[in-house]
RNA sequence: GGCGCCGUACCCAAGUGGUAAGGGAGAGGUCUGCAAAACCUUUAUGCACCGGUUCGAAUCCGGUCGGCGCCUCCA
């Protein structure tokens, strides 16, 4: 069985052949740091860390790029967010490049708690401006681009597979529907590669180029970066889907610009939006909402990820707390069903036989048909509420499927010691039944619950857990 | 204004021609001193609405209404 993957560029699912066998090469977009990532931009690093963990799954061995755009949006503009920034960089003293340190650290930090893998190379744009003039060289040399009011453009008309991935009528493109036109411009669709004449005042970060000093355009540090750490021609190229019109298609435009290479990525993979209730997202209330401010009303951050887990990455997800809070439950009878099989497990196996390999093999099509993480899910469920699999079958096999899931479903359910303060009262409570004393017992239970401990009484005995 | 996507039970959500996955929530029951957990039963003759194609449609086509995205930094 081979992997099958949605390929934007051709707007259907394809079978997934990388370029060198068992070796894939992609580059994720990563975050412009200027602001906390919000729970809709995680939902796309989730959807980029299934596709990892799937293809290392499948024997894969993958190097995964993302970049951090610290340049290009630090400065003021008419949006009212980052104003907010930076009225805030300035109320704490903090510099433009301090600004991009913390909300950098908080990105990564957000990812760890969501347990995505980290890429294999994290790349800073500041730290690539060279590799940027080096590319933007290269498009120049090749008759791509023309000055005009200061600022180097690249001239649409000059590369003929432009808009492709978008899909776009260049004939139909309306220039100036919903914002100013550029007077510089010679096509709507052209775009700057390097800015000397920046539209914004107090521009923070300036750099000495062949075209003056000033700032690299939005798209072309995930060219050039790409190109240098994956190569002319790479395997997958993934991000949000409000990529695809302008970022991606002229990343694409500027890569196979400078070299001539055409397809230069080959599989272009797209994440759809998590949608907020629009008071939520409303900028004006400046509420958007954050992992923390999920972990600060109690949820857990693999609240967040099973819920992510509940709906197709190509579908928008709706979000609610109240659609939190089922991902929540159905999250923590997850790891009590499974907490119980290895409770009542004997040694498990390394791989599982019979039902259990049949539903791991039923679980690993589905999330290899394009990644249909919901499906494999309901897999998982059925597997573990089938009382035909014995407890060490089905946890050989979720070992399997988590490592596609990242759920934690093992790390998660060991097996824990209690306090010998907190046992002893247990076994107190168990005599007190046995005079049935159920006041006494009442009593005890109730005050181990406070402390977090919650009591089941069944045919075995008494069992224990943590409160989550 | 242009381009594209979507509308499935109380909620989230799979399903793209063959008769509605899964989870959460609710109801009834078994078990239990009680509780919890677990288990059993139950909750869409119907998939926004109208019309069409077909032996057969949630799935295809047309229209209507509603929601979303992109065209501007945006996941």
């Amino acid at each position: 069985m081979s992997l099958r993957l949605f390929n934007t560029l051709t707007r259907s699912v394809e079978d997934f052949v990388s370029l060198e066998a068992g070796r894939v090469q992609m580059y994720a977009c990563g975050p412009t740091v200027y602001n906390y990532a919000h729970i809709g931009n995680l939902r796309t690093y989730i959807f980029e860390d299934l596709l990892r963990r799937t293809l290392e799954y499948l024997g894969y061995s993958v190097e995964h790029v993302m970049n951090v755009t610290d340049v290009g949006h630090l400065t003021d503009d008419a949006d009212e967010g980052e104003d907010k920034v930076i009225r805030s960089a300035r109320e704490q003293g903090m510099t433009v490049w301090e600004i991009a340190e913390h909300f950098t650290n908080a990105f990564f930090s957000d990812l760890d708690n969501l347990d995505v893998i980290r890429p294999t190379i994290v790349c800073k744009a500041t730290d690539h401006i060279q590799d940027m003039i080096g590319l933007i060289e290269r498009i120049e040399a090749k008759g791509h681009t023309y000055i005009s009011g200061g600022n180097v453009y690249f001239d649409v008309t000059s590369f003929p597979h432009y808009g492709e991935l978008a899909m776009l009528d260049r004939q139909n493109l309306q220039a100036g529907a919903r914002v100013g036109v550029d007077e510089n411009k010679r096509n709507p669709a052209d775009f700057v590669l390097w800015f000397t004449n920046s539209k914004f005042e107090r521009q923070a970060m300036v750099w000495d180029s062949p075209w003056g000093r000033g700032y690299p355009g939005w798209h072309i540090e995930c060219s050039a970066m790409s190109m240098k750490y994956l190569g002319d021609k790479f395997d997958i190229h993934c991000g949000g889907v409000d990529h695809i019109n302008v970022h991606h298609t002229n990343e694409i435009a500027q890569a196979e610009a400078a070299t001539g290479v055409h397809p230069w990525v080959r599989y272009w993979l797209h994440g759809e939006f998590l949608v907020l209730d629009k008071d939520k997202m409303s900028k004006s209330l400046g509420n958007i909402m954050t992992l923390s401010s999920l972990t600060e009303k109690g949820y857990d951050s693999m609240d967040f990820r099973y819920f992510c887990l509940g709906g197709h990455y190509r579908s928008q997800l709706q979000f609610s707390p109240e659609a939190l809070d089922a991902a929540r439950s159905a999250r923590l009878s997850l790891l009590d069903r499974i907490a119980d099989f290895r409770r009542r497990a004997d040694s498990v196996p390394e791989h599982p036989e019979g039902k259990a390999a049949a539903y791991l093999s039923d679980f690993t099509s589905r999330m290899q048909d394009d990644l249909h993480v919901p499906q494999a899910l309901s897999v998982l469920w059925k597997m573990i509420k089938d009382t035909q699999v014995p407890p060490e079958q089905a946890l050989s096999a979720i070992g399997f499927m988590d490592r596609m899931l990242g759920l934690g479903l093992i790390e998660n359910t060991a097996e824990e010691n209690l306090e010998e303060e907190l046992s002893r009262l247990i076994e107190e409570r168990n005599a007190a039944r046995k005079n049935r004393d159920f006041e006494r017992a009442d009593t005890i239970r109730e005050d181990l619950e406070k402390r977090g401990i919650l009591l089941e009484d069944g045919p075995d005995g008494t069992r224990w857990k943590r409160k989550r």
